[in-house]
RNA sequence: GGAUCUGUAGCUCAGCUUGGAUAGAGCACCAGCCUUCUAUAUUAUGAGGAGACAGCUGGGGGUCGGGGGUUCAAAUCCCCCCAGAUCCGCCA
């Protein structure tokens, strides 16, 4: 980084144009035969009134490198392309990563706090497969935010009220005999929602809703149930959540709240911010959104009255600068309601926050409909998943201790980072067999890359102020060293933008580097000693970035695979 | 009908914010590339095991959905059209 600076400061000196300026002109040629960074000189013939190749010349002619850390400038086309001078590049970044280890790339600490909401499931049913793909996302995003120095708070809202879940009550009422779990709970409570939508009928209908009535008043028999199954769920949930490596500072239930947004929309009318339509219902009329209802007519708080409550809560208990929801693309127009009203309301939060909007994960043969029962269990996938890769390890008959513990892990990494490769927003269809496989770009093949390396640093540990960093020549080196130094503004880019595919798609293109690197320089057999040390230093810098990486998407690494 | 998103190699996707050098990966396909041990009458061949643990190289394959526009320059920006997904509920 400090050699980009230091061409940016040459080049603000002769341009006379900020350094920022400069910073966004540059870029990283396509190849690296025309050098480390290059300036296009096509938007400076706009102000300057010259034709770009003149103008790359003459700065070429114009600039006083440091021949030190800059090696050579050429122009080419209109390009004034830079190169770096290798010897020095490979010492300074290998250096820097080698002191800064798990640092290396994370900035201190600032004064942002953010909140992000994530998976937010409704508790009459297992987690399945999409909340897997928001709960990938949460954690990853939120460990990216932290590596650049904000403050994240995890919160989960636990949708456990309304007529969907008075339906798998009604469902145990009428055929559960009273039964306690006989498998993991939250299954069970799922089994009766599935059992309610399979035998649905008008009047079955009518009687969900006529529960729900009871429940808001406080029927103790209904209330009871509705503590009970919630608690298998919830129960269930946490099992889950476990596995799955997640963790919330703090837990909303909307059965809590639901009542509480009513007050904010009665004051917003009070304001005449909102009207009344003829069947005393409070409405907003959002230009380019529609019309809205904010109330109903009697007085009962609908889905959106109780999010405006929480987005309210969650900036009183936290007092963010950033609030982040992650939900589902289905639900776009929902909260660009929401935040318009918002903002219609003027809150202190109002423009600070964000939904992180993801794509349906659809399964080869279609759309997932939990009411049919055709979807993808969390829990059993993991299982499936973990089966796969058992199978996968004996075949191969490697790590004869600790199996199922291994499997787990490749599992894991297999399904979050098969989650995690694609932009958030776009939809997915989930294919098991290729994400578990240990080839292409999977979750298992930077797992056992990263083997690789450790293997080689049970055997030699490399001691910084031993090494000779000339003896570093091989392209295949100074390749994979170049791609270790871009992790400082992948890791920046992949934050700033909430991106965790940018990230992952950075450490396919790593690992593929450090395979060349492996397939090309003998590092424990090399030649004499020095060369091996200085090989090592790079295989331990691949150590710390992978190993880094990997935690920041969530991802537990294995000793062996 | 309206809104949002998507359309890039046979398949799955990056790249689009901020227009620049021959449009990139992975899978699949084709052609190749290590050392050593064991089995085989021998050669061709090649099965199984081991290694710093399952690696690598090359190749073919593209109307960037279609059309128009802006520009010195368009996958990228603007407009129109086509196809698909989602949403448009006093459900959550």
């Amino acid at each position: 980084m400090e050699f980009k600076e230091e061409i940016v400061k040459l080049l603000s000196k002769e341009l006379n144009l900020k350094e920022q300026e400069i910073k966004d002109l540059l870029e990283t040629p396509p190849d690296p035969k025309l050098g480390d960074i290059s300036l296009p000189c096509f938007k400076l013939s706009n102000t300057l009134k010259k034709d770009p190749k003149v103008i790359a010349l003459e700065l070429k002619s114009k600039l006083k490198i440091n021949k030190d850390s800059i090696k050579e400038t050429k122009v080419i086309g209109s390009y004034l392309n830079f190169y770096f001078n290798n010897e020095k590049f490979i010492s300074s970044t290998l250096t820097k990563i080698l002191r800064e280890k798990g640092r290396y790339g994370f900035k201190p600490k600032n004064k942002e706090k953010i909140v992000i909401e994530f998976p937010s499931p409704n508790t009459n049913k297992p987690l399945h497969l999409g909340h897997l793909r928001n709960m990938s996302l949460g954690e990853s995003v939120s460990r990216l935010l932290e590596s650049q120095g904000n403050t994240v708070f995890r919160v989960n809202l636990n949708n456990d009220r309304g007529v969907h879940i008075c339906k798998s009550m009604i469902a145990y009422k009428k055929w559960g005999s009273n039964r306690l779990p006989d498998k993991k709970p939250d299954h069970f409570v799922g089994d009766f929602y599935v059992m309610f939508s399979k035998k649905e009928s008008p009047d079955l209908e009518l009687e969900a809703q006529e529960m729900l009535r009871k429940w808001e008043k406080g029927d103790k028999e209904t209330l009871n149930l509705w503590k009970k199954m919630n608690s298998w769920t919830l129960q269930g949930f946490n099992e889950t959540y476990k596995r799955f490596g997640s963790k919330f500072d703090k837990t909303y239930y909307e059965s809590k709240i639901y009542k509480k947004g009513k007050v904010l929309i009665l004051e917003g009318f009070k304001k005449g911010l909102f009207q009344k339509d003829e069947k005393g219902a409070i409405i907003i009329d959002l230009i380019g959104l529609g019309k809205k209802v904010l109330l109903r007519g009697d007085g009962t708080s609908i889905y959106i009255t109780q999010d405006l409550y929480l987005a309210k809560l969650k900036y009183e208990d936290f007092k963010f600068n950033k609030s982040i929801i992650i939900s589902a693309s289905e639900q776009n127009y929902h909260f660009k309601v929401l935040f318009k009203l918002i903002e219609t309301l003027k809150f202190p939060f109002a423009g600070s926050c964000f939904h992180l909007s993801y794509g349906m994960v659809l399964l080869p043969e279609g759309r997932m409909k939990s009411r049919e029962g055709t979807v993808i269990d969390a829990d059993d996938l993991i299982d499936e998943l973990s089966e796969m890769a058992k199978k996968e390890i004996i075949l191969r008959q490697k790590a004869t201790k600790n199996v199922g513990a291994i499997a787990e892990k490749i599992a894991l990494a297999s399904l979050k980072c098969y989650l995690l490769k694609f932009t958030a927003h776009i939809d997915i269809v989930f294919n098991p067999k290729e994400s578990i496989s240990f080839e292409g770009e999977t979750g298992p093949y930077l797992l056992y890359s990263l083997v690789r390396a450790n293997k080689i640093l049970e055997k030699l540990t490399p001691s910084l102020n031993k090494i000779n960093f000339n003896l570093l020549i091989t392209q295949q080196e100074i390749s994979l060293i170049k791609s270790l130094a871009e992790f400082l503004g992948i890791i920046e880019k992949s934050s700033k933008s909430l991106s965790p595919h940018i990230l992952v798609d950075y450490l396919f293109k790593l690992a593929s580097a450090f395979n060349l690197f492996y397939e090309n320089c003998q590092v424990i057999n090399a030649e004499n000693k020095d060369l091996k040390l200085a090989r090592a230093s790079i295989v331990k810098a691949y150590n710390i970035v992978l190993n880094s990486s990997l935690s920041l998407l969530g991802i537990d690494i294995v000793k062996e695979m």
